[in-house]
DNA sequence: TACAATT
């Protein structure tokens, strides 16, 4: 493997041969984060300074299963690396997405931005940039920011921020398939207290002529996260459930909705009649999963998943997506879900017959999803 | 307990 890397890379369309070379490689969702600057073993002269401000190099947006030989290789074929590490998670190993490679001679360091900045890898388009100084004033500067308006570039959004300081990243959440955004981003200050400023004059307030405040807070660090919770999350991204006692009950349910329709029980469509104009405020929607009718489930167990959702919503018509929200470092669910129906005649006979079911202890409450919880 | 979002 690190042959391949060396032989190949002295080639033009580098690009298609690491392509070919790293398709073997699993992809894997989320991005590496813009991290922090960290020691890179320094070598300290005689006069106890260091300046590698001109050959170490930080690298983002590594594709998750690229180990440290597959990166010391390829940027090893740029010229000789005094030293080079693949950031790591301390409790999983797993690689965090982003790496530093400090060059022996500048003109390696410069030829490498030069040559692999912006490399497709995979789903990844790695970034090689000069690393700043590893320095406490420079670490937990990353801000998660939601409740943007959804018309706000990135651009626009970081003329809000740069008042408070130099802005090293930005980035903007976008819906895969609309490319809308969804007012959700991150903001790296190239010093913490930058970012606290930024949050103490932010937070709370509405950019603009904005309806809506936004939230400013530090992101979480995926490496801060549980082994434990860590681990449910792969499971739960991987695992495919099967209904257990809750299988009876679907059959009922398509039982149901057939009887209801053979008997033909009332198919009120408002579309149909005046065009939506008395559902403003309801779950109509676009997104990833296509257009389609929003549905907010409330009251779910902490313990429960997507699967559920699946299970009570499917038999009812087309579900395009559902998901339950949980707590980011926890990964309990919060309590409530969504899911997406694309009729809005199945997403009323599910809510009608879903609303105020017993699901194992728990009453659902089951409705169109408001875009506002104060409105009706 | 009540309407998301974590590169």
């Amino acid at each position: 493997m690190t042959n391949q890397f060396d032989f190949i890379l002295f080639w033009p369309g580098v690009t298609c041969c690491l392509q070919q070379i790293l398709g073997a490689m699993e992809s894997q969702v989320g991005g590496g984060p813009a991290g922090p600057a960290l020691p890179n073993g320094p070598l300290l002269g005689t006069n106890g300074a260091t300046d590698d401000s001109k050959t170490n190099l930080i690298v983002n947006y590594l594709p998750q299963n690229m180990t440290q030989d597959e990166f010391k290789s390829l940027f090893g074929s740029i010229g000789d690396i005094e030293s080079c590490k693949l950031v790591r998670d301390k409790i999983t190993g797993q690689s965090l997405g982003y790496g530093f490679v400090n060059y022996s001679d500048p003109n390696d360091a410069d030829k490498a931005i030069n040559t692999l900045n912006g490399l497709k890898l995979q789903t990844k388009t790695i970034k090689v940039s000069y690393a700043r100084p590893s320095s406490a004033s420079i670490r937990d500067a990353n801000l998660y920011v939601s409740g943007l308006p959804k018309t706000m570039s990135q651009k626009e959004m970081e003329q809000l921020f740069s008042q408070y300081g130099r802005i090293i990243t930005s980035r903007i959440l976008v819906d895969q398939v609309t490319g809308v955004s969804r007012g959700v981003g991150f903001i790296r200050f190239d010093k913490r207290i930058e970012a606290e400023e930024a949050i103490k004059g932010l937070n709370g307030q509405k950019p603009l002529g904005a309806a809506e405040p936004i939230t400013v807070k530090f992101a979480n660090n995926p490496s801060q996260k549980t082994g434990q919770a860590l681990l449910t999350h792969l499971y739960q991204s991987s695992a495919r459930r099967y209904a257990g006692p809750l299988h009876h009950q679907t059959q009922r349910f398509r039982l149901d909705n057939l009887l209801n329709m053979a008997y033909g029980v009332k198919r009120f469509s408002p579309i149909a009649i005046d065009g939506m104009s008395g559902l403003a405020g309801v779950g109509l929607s676009g997104g990833a999963a296509g257009a389609g009718w929003c549905i907010f489930v409330y009251n779910l167990s902490p313990e429960a998943d997507e699967s559920v959702l699946w299970q009570l919503f499917g038999p009812f018509g087309a579900v395009t997506n559902v998901k339950v929200i949980r707590d980011f470092t926890t990964n309990k669910c919060k309590g409530f879900g969504f899911v997406t129906m694309t009729n809005y005649d199945e997403a009323a006979m599910a809510i009608a017959s879903l609303n105020g079911y017993r699901l194992g202890e728990r009453v659902l409450q089951v409705s169109f999803k408001t875009s506002k919880q104060h409105k009706a």
